[in-house]
DNA sequence: CAGTGGTCTAGACCACCCA
DNA sequence: GGGTGGTCTAGACCACTGC
């Protein structure tokens, strides 16, 4: 009971959570419910355009605003940043360069990276340990033509990650998660079996279209990314 | 160039960007970039409060505003819904009920729906296809103390999930994804082979505390959850 | 065309919280 | 205490789009 439009927010939200309203109904438009809930129409708004963001409800003009046939399409995760999820467990963080060399862009690498992709490219491999057990193996490259200054970056003391983040922005990024198997020399650095089922995470970004870095993140056994809504 | 919240907004964002305010820097109160873009402060706060929700400032009264250390915190994914999925490739949706059994709660469900969970469970197994093939492999268990009505549904025309989001409605949900080892029933149903890596999604509903579903969402192997932002 | 949501304004009061 | 963001209002104009 503190602010209007969260009162407003929160009774729309539980008339359809209890079946008043139900998918596909059409609701009270704008100046209706403020009359309702005795507010002005900006409250009302600033409510049910919440309640869009969050996917309850969908909203045209002229049409009205609908219950969502399927409540809730979309969920928040937190982007893993590896040494915040293990401190946050309790343990210490390490790094470890294992891999470092000049390569030219691979095919896959230049699809990946939107074509746009030139020349060369820094590669490195790292894991990054919880206490003392390795709880991600990082494969990264990094483009040389945006980045030439990387090339002449330590990364045996800081990751590649942090270099990133203090040394240039990003405007656009695409993220994805799948399930693959662990090669042998992934095995070796994470200390699993070959063929083991692993979590894997992969990051592409870009500077006003110019193509930064793309990651692959593979994460120990048993890794679990959870989100509650 | 449409609204002018939106042009504050990005703005600011592209000042950001660039470096023109860094990491840690205060930037101006609303009043006084109300003034320099000529427009109302309610619209400056619009536009200050969609970089606070999307992470890149972080905004405390009296403090003012601070463009974030690591910016992008967190991205939106979308909840996949298999029917859609599917036919969004272009795919016809076919879905299969290949077991249905009544039982008592096994104890590691009873810990995953939060103790509260009483005597039996539906369970349900289940495989999505898209045109001929197995797209997704789904175990379900649909608590029968809250919902009594499943023991008399018949799924084998409609899947579970479009049965529930018909039936009952949710208040909160927990979902988890990771990556695990196919094992023979589910090779055998997804048409893979026995040890495969698969992505695996699963997802616990309540409805005002009391548990209502459980499920296990088995892709087929290189399915990618991606998202772009 | 006309109803609905989308946005903007000018002003106001308030809650929070750093100094 | 006082500055900052958080919210609310009453009214207005506009853009979109279903009818």
């Amino acid at each position: 009971m503190k602010t209007a439009f969260r009162n407003v927010k929160e009774d729309i939200r539980n008339r359809i959570l209890k079946g008043v309203w139900a998918p596909g109904d059409l609701l009270p438009n704008e100046v209706d419910l403020a009359i309702e809930f005795d507010c002005a129409r900006a409250t009302v708004n600033r409510a049910m355009r919440e309640l869009a963001d969050e996917g309850l409800v969908e909203r045209k003009r002229k049409a009205g605003t609908r219950v969502r046939q399927a409540p809730l399409r979309q969920a928040r995760f937190s982007i893993p940043i590896v040494r915040q999820e293990i401190e946050a467990r309790g343990q210490i963080y390490r790094y470890a360069l294992v891999d470092r060399n000049v390569v030219e862009t691979p095919d896959w690498l230049r699809a990946r990276l939107g074509g746009t992709a030139t020349g060369q490219v820094l590669h490195l491999a790292c894991v990054h340990f919880g206490d003392a057990n390795p709880y991600q193996f990082e494969d990264r490259w990094i483009n040389l033509a945006a980045l030439p200054q990387a090339a002449d970056a330590d990364f045996n003391s800081l990751g590649p990650n942090e270099w990133l983040v203090a040394t240039v922005p990003f405007s656009d990024a695409e993220i994805s998660f799948s399930a693959t198997t662990a090669d042998a020399r992934t095995a070796r650095h994470l200390g699993c079996s070959e063929g083991d089922a692993l979590f894997l995470a992969e990051r592409t970004t870009w500077w006003e279209d110019q193509p930064i870095t793309h990651v692959r993140l593979l994460f120990q056994r048993g890794y679990r990314m959870t989100t509650r809504y």
